[in-house]
DNA sequence: TAGTTTTTATAGATAGTTTCTATATTTTTA
DNA sequence: TAAAAATATAGAAACTATCTATAAAAACTA
């Protein structure tokens, strides 16, 4: 049993198709029939079986790829280890950020990470905190950014920054002539919500839910982007809240709908999330300081009251 | 990097030297020296540190070693895993005893064990209810014997049997013309305990306490072993409880001794408990069978009043 | 259902790796 | 300083992983 053999195993678990995952493993695929054969042979016990197409694992085979996934983890920290004694920042990381926060934050620590860290090879999707609490436990993701706290065993926290919300209200709104509002002025009816399974929407819900018990039926209307929440607001349709960040980028002339709240403002926690195991701790470390370095000069409330992310 | 090279690793950082750990691995020394060299080579750092005789570690060295055992540990599951899909009862079995429960059941199933599944390399060792727990969440041991329920989130039980206590009252104590003693009776003053570390012995400071309150203050005498305790109470000292098992071989003349109590009689639960990972299920569950098997023969108590092992 | 495509297995060649024996070099001990 | 012990190096042999080429099997497709 080799720790080569376990990643040609875990590539064909994941891709159900020894073509493929010969392909992902950059050998021929003669090379992974062989390979798995040997290890069959070696355990004497069948890890896949090939009489379902596509191509499924045994009973066993489920276990020893768990298993398998746990020692290639493993090993893949020794190098781990070499590169944190060394100081060596690079290698290729694979981070999620969530929607709400990848158009603002994205271009504003971009460059200045790869600058000062050239050899790390970054791979950013955008995601949903729930498909990145996947992906992290999974391995599949180095890191992420996304609205915390999550409260998840597996899944450890560091706080980037804290972003207050902001209300976008528009001309004839009944709020409109308020000039700093408040979160008791907040009524769910009239709010333009994200669509569902963006964490920013159950952020506010929670909000509003927290200070009076507003029934959850359906909402007005529902977006998928925080632009289009701005011009449904505009169109007279309700009031929005936008995340601080957001608002800096806001036309000079839309600027004056900003309704700031009384501080303690709502804000929400944004952080860098990683996996327990603490893989590639130099590079979050690296990603840690740079961003919440740059956001210092940026972000500068003083009172901020932090609004759950989970759904209630 | 292969797991073959982590385990060269291992064993010379366990030997401090080259040739005996390649001894140990069953390879030539030139062997350890090459792949040695190669990791390290890979890696670009030392992890030996040959300037020092005896051989040390360097820094990164341990750090290492300390993820290498992981791997290794981590890759030998594979293997258990394999096994226990054939049922195949066999390899090697670390087992971990109580030193109240060792001298009186070891006896008792070791023979007919060995006999019933030779292929099992039993190695057992006689360790504090502390040390086991300790030896079972890291992986050096397979599966104990202990008294419990122990309130384990990672450690899972299984019954073995019900062991009543029975009181060992020398002449000339007051309660030595009571024929069947009550936990009433008992008063921790008068009463010889093992030395602190041994469940059996707060098994009875909690049945004391559980009857009236009192206080936990230093005790008349302590031992390290049953024998002793035997011992220090023909000499006057004070009564004792004895687990029945230990009743079976005492001398006739001391067997006179002997006081049960009214039932329901205090007894403590002997289970095996093992990681609830759950490896090796198949001789946990083997020597389960042959032990309680053996047991129904020898413990025949209806009405029993199990007392916690746990120091409170 | 015959032909085409896709997927996995097998065979044989080749390059690469692990291990060995033999021996050199270095370090420690007497 | 000689002898012993420990580690490193060199070269050969055995073994292994990978490749290309191709066969076999299964799954589509017309």
């Amino acid at each position: 049993m080799t720790i080569t053999q376990l990643t040609y195993v875990l590539a064909i678990a994941e891709h159900k198709n020894f073509t493929k995952a010969a392909e992902k493993c950059f050998v021929t695929q003669p090379t992974l029939s062989t390979q798995i054969q040997k290890l069959e042979d070696e355990l004497d016990i069948l890890i896949f079986d090939r009489s379902k197409k596509p191509i499924e694992l045994t009973e066993v085979g489920r276990k020893i790829v768990n298993q398998a996934r746990n020692i290639v983890n493993e090993s893949e920290r020794i190098q781990d280890i070499v590169d944190q004694e060394k100081g060596f920042i690079g290698g290729e990381f694979r981070i999620g950020i969530i929607p709400t926060v990848m158009p603002t934050l994205l271009p504003m620590f971009l460059k200045a990470f790869i600058k000062k860290f050239p050899k790390v090879k970054l791979k950013i999707e955008e995601l949903t905190t729930e498909e990145i609490i996947i992906r992290i436990k999974d391995g599949h993701l180095d890191a992420a950014i996304a609205a915390t706290p999550l409260e998840s065993e597996i899944i450890k926290e560091r706080v980037l920054y804290y972003e207050p919300f902001v209300g976008y209200i528009p001309e004839h709104h009944r709020l409109y002539d308020k000039k700093k509002i408040e979160v008791s002025d907040l009524e769910i009816d009239d709010m333009l919500l994200l669509e569902d399974g963006h964490c920013f929407r159950d952020g506010i819900i929670n909000l509003c839910k927290a200070f009076k018990d507003q029934n959850d039926d359906n909402f007005q209307l529902e977006s998928g982007s925080i632009e289009t929440l701005i011009k449904l607001s505009n169109e007279g349709l309700g009031m929005t809240l936008l995340p601080y960040l957001h608002t800096l980028e806001l036309n000079e002339n839309l600027k004056g709908n900003l309704h700031h709240f009384v501080e303690p403002s709502p804000a929400r926690e944004v952080s860098i999330i990683y996996h327990k195991s603490e893989l590639k701790m130099q590079i979050i470390d690296a990603l840690h300081n740079v961003i919440s370095g740059i956001i210092r000069g940026a972000i500068a409330f003083q009172n901020v009251n932090i609004i759950s992310p989970i759904a209630k």
